[in-house]
DNA sequence: GCGCTCTCATACCGGGCGGGTATCAGCGAG
DNA sequence: CTCGCTGATACCCGCCCGGTATGAGAGCGC
């Protein structure tokens, strides 16, 4: 039928390969990531952009840019992969757990990705809820780091997650409103700011020997003056020595230390909590699952 | 970092053989369908269930059946490899198209696809204005089947459809909702109900003589009275013959024959035209044409 | 200017895996 | 009982993956 149809596959390996060289920009340490010399991961891609018929890097002596055809793959690939881990990760989950009969439902055995700390009361409410129905499956809850949830319901570690907007993106998934609530400014209970009744994002915002604290993203830091934190743990002890402030919704009071001082921010946008799942997912537990969070 | 994480790759190929022979249910006839011998077919899908650990199919003599996991891989696979194939395809459309300096925004053509027929003063409206844009794309109008435009955008076929709330489902993709409509009943002219001022569903839905039309899925009828048709014109046809009648959104009134009368439904559900893309685009000429679109 | 180093590409080689043909093994039908 | 149909196994070949050794072009220090 197709006559230009030959041996145009994209393996999920070179896939894997191009990502990482992608990332690097750097043969050398690409290869060094992947386990494997440099020479077959120059080949591979070579290999890779013959059967596109596409340059995909600018290789220009002195490190290697990215083509625009390259920054599509760059995209796609990355979705394309973890569609495909997802796949191999919730195939073997579903593994032990066929049906006593037939065909057998999907797995009954959910994972959850909560941000660490985040929603406490509510995901506590969500657990004992569903534990009460009839036919509820094992749900194993994943801490997941700061916006994390998102890529861990993409490749597959998690089933669900509770995800806050606007912090979180949605697209791509289905999703159902659980919460909204306002937010509150955090600061240490000392300073002086701590007994006004309410605040604005002003206020908080530009305090002097008050800065904003930074999180760690994939191990780097946003520029700035406030203190490096890679948890919510080193953010507590920071704001009870009066280091720094932080900005949370209403349900991180269930955290607060007796050194730390919440006070409810007029203009700060409020915070929505969704529980969200993979759009096409067909699993009978996640059903229920969403069938109790919406009656909740 | 990872210490699980070895050799449990999931290529693509053992992907679409299993996918093949998981909608067969049959190793022969899947192998003739890629295009290869059966024993091998057999010892794939054999080294992809010990890869994962997982039994996915059980041989029992006499054909061959999905187990839980199976039917895991089948709907989680499909996804992937839809995914996969649609980075390539769009890789190699990006591939020509590099901006003149710097790495060079994605490519200059966008695939539109549209169900055949549907939308058609909406989609006029849309080509004219997007056109007048300074920075303007080149657009390839890509007619589609009966409610095909989601496989089209999920594997890579198309950037953008046109979708049809409630025929299409909209999970998994971004969407600006662009027009809403009544539905009309298309009736043979001669036909006494042609006469009325406007009809109920119930009106329509069970008249006699005049049976619904089944549309072809995929090959496949549903059961039921009415005539088998594969298009748009074969219905039109069978309307004006006086065979049958169908339910439409207004816009169709576009394509009316001479011998089809048009009556408005006053409980049809309305119809919702939605312009969609894949959740993660990064196109510049998608977002322009979704910025042309919003602004209609 | 020469060599050093850093980059990616090429050359060659061995082992494993993908694919093919031939054949076996259960099970149902005639 | 035999034939036909299913998928599984045995064996073989060729290619591709991956490794090591080496080349080639560009900046840089002496």
């Amino acid at each position: 039928m197709d006559t230009t149809d030959t041996m145009d596959a994209l393996e999920t390996r070179e896939l894997r390969y191009f990502l990482t060289v992608a990332e690097e920009l750097h043969f050398g340490r690409a290869a060094q990531r992947l386990g494997m010399a440099q020479p077959p991961l120059s080949r591979a891609v070579q290999r890779l952009e013959r059967r596109l018929g596409v340059r995909l890097l600018e290789r220009d002596r002195r490190g290697v840019e990215l083509t625009g055809a390259g920054e599509m793959l760059l995209h796609e690939g990355r979705a394309a992969l973890d569609a495909t881990t997802a796949a191999a990760r919730r195939t073997r989950r579903a593994g032990g757990a066929a049906g006593p009969g037939g065909p057998g439902g999907p797995r009954s055995h959910l994972v959850l990705a909560v941000k660490a700390g985040a929603s406490h009361e509510l995901l506590h409410k969500l657990l004992d809820a569903y534990a009460a129905e009839p036919d509820a499956a094992e749900i194993e809850v994943l801490p997941s780091g700061t916006c994390e949830q998102e890529g861990m319901l993409r490749d597959g570690r998690a089933d669900a997650a509770l995800m806050h907007k606007p912090f979180n993106s949605l697209t791509g998934f289905d999703s159902e409103e659980l919460m909204t609530e306002g937010q509150i400014a955090v600061l240490p209970a000392r300073h002086p700011l701590a007994a006004r009744g309410s605040l604005s994002m002003a206020d908080v915002s530009d305090v002097p020997g008050l800065p904003l604290a930074r999180w760690s993203r994939h191990g780097t830091f946003p520029p700035g003056p406030g203190p490096e934190i890679h948890d919510q743990t080193q953010l507590a002890q920071l704001i009870a020595l009066g280091r720094t402030v932080a900005v949370y919704p209403d349900s991180a009071r269930a955290w607060l230390w007796a050194e730390h001082a919440a006070v409810p921010l007029t203009d700060a946008p409020p915070v929505v909590t969704h529980l969200a799942w993979p759009a096409h997912s067909r699993s009978l537990a996640l059903a229920g699952l969403i069938r109790t969070a919406t009656g909740l």
